[in-house]
DNA sequence: ATTCAAATTTTGATTAGTCAAAGTATATGT
DNA sequence: ACATATACTTTGACTAATCAAAATTTGAAT
């Protein structure tokens, strides 16, 4: 069984490859991921693709092998079958729970974890709208875009949170941008890094780059 | 804050201390109790007592500080609490709550924790019997006695089972050897050192001293 | 008082994970 | 083709936790 470090960085090689669509990861997107220097993660990654978790190519970058990304699977899939018991069951606000998945996530085992599901009812997403793997490794890829992508005019349906900062998911919440919820864009100017938008009949208000490209919408 | 290893040694010395009712805990307790070697025990307690958890009597043993004693509360608090939401909430066997309660004691924060009490209803004792410690770090201590000493004709109420192994969890709940139940004693004889039990109207059955020590009752 | 066994401590070594700083490779721009 | 900035790797050092084996202390028994 991998230690608790080898079992972070496989999770964050998995997100980092499902977000850029990539299966090769480079060294400084790790090293980044878990605020390690990069030394650090080169010692790592060499000691994990000795015990068979990751395919090294040195100075281009890291693939999960098949047992890597099995591991990696069910890894993502506690953190967000924790995180979305913390918000249903226990009530902790969706900015919290981020911080707390990261450490019950390599305490809880497959035995507990497969009643917490049953508890749960199964869910296919996490409070942020997440997909959560299934017990096979499976995980459902939404063809979302970023927010920042839309045209003035369009209507979307929020699909998920990419950013887990509190700050940014308090704010998030109080603009009602949650997972689920429509939003209409009333102008998007290039030039102006910044759009417009309104969700139902609220005040209209702005986001730029930074905060519309953590947003993922569809339709 | 201490690492996991230190709070299993401060829960542990906080354990021992409560059952032999004896503030100082030797080297040997302690080592057996962590299964480690006794020089691992004396290294480990040496850095703790320079940390302020706990005071060091070379050759003669170790007492829990105030602050050590506070936070090895908080950690038996964690541990019987989150034996209580496996059992209650998830349905996991008593048998096999203590393990997963090990490692999930080191990952689940006080913000969560008042959370799953909350949830939980506030219970006072674990599924084994033993007492909650409260958020400000009382514990309710039972005035009860070994089963082994109890004599023939008594009629006694189960408090808690000490042993937290699996096999013996297993066995006493296939006897109905469960806190809250009701136990006649029918014979002890000493020397043959077995007492003769029934509980209720259900065949009677004979019980060693090893294992009688590990069951207290009251009345 | 002497001896001995048990408990405890000390010593020297090992492993995982980390950093700082120095060294190396490579892509890009001229 | 050359220079250089950037990304990456290597090296040497450190900490926490552990073990095996040797050394020490202590309480009891003779
Ligand atoms: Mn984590
Ligand atoms: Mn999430
Ligand atoms: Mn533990
Ligand atoms: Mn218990």
């Amino acid at each position: 069984m991998p230690s608790s470090t080898v079992e972070n960085y496989l999770k964050n090689i998995l997100i980092v490859s499902l977000e850029t669509k990539s299966s090769v990861v480079s060294m400084g997107k790790i090293a980044q991921g878990l605020s390690v220097t990069p030394g650090t993660a080169t010692t790592m990654i060499k000691n994990m693709a000795a015990d068979g978790w990751i395919s090294y190519f040195p100075r281009k970058g890291v693939r999960l092998t098949r047992k890597g990304r099995k591991f990696a699977m069910s890894m993502l899939r506690r953190h967000r079958l924790l995180e979305t018991f913390l918000v249903e069951t226990l009530g902790l606000d969706w900015s919290e729970i981020h911080v707390e998945a990261e450490e019950l996530e390599h305490a809880i085992s497959e035995k507990v974890l497969e009643k917490l599901d049953e508890f749960l009812g199964r869910p296919r997403t996490d409070p942020h709208g997440h997909p959560i793997p299934t017990k096979g490794g499976h995980i459902y890829r939404a063809n979302s875009k970023t927010l920042f992508l839309c045209k003035a005019g369009m209507k979307v349906r929020i699909d998920s949170i990419i950013d887990q900062e509190s700050d940014f998911l308090r704010f998030a919440r109080s603009k009602k941008l949650i997972p689920g919820n429509e939003v209409t864009i009333l102008s998007h100017e290039k030039e102006a890094d910044a759009i417009i938008l309104q969700i139902g009949s609220d005040n209209p208000f702005s986001l730029g780059s930074r905060s519309s490209e953590k947003i993922l919408v569809s339709l």
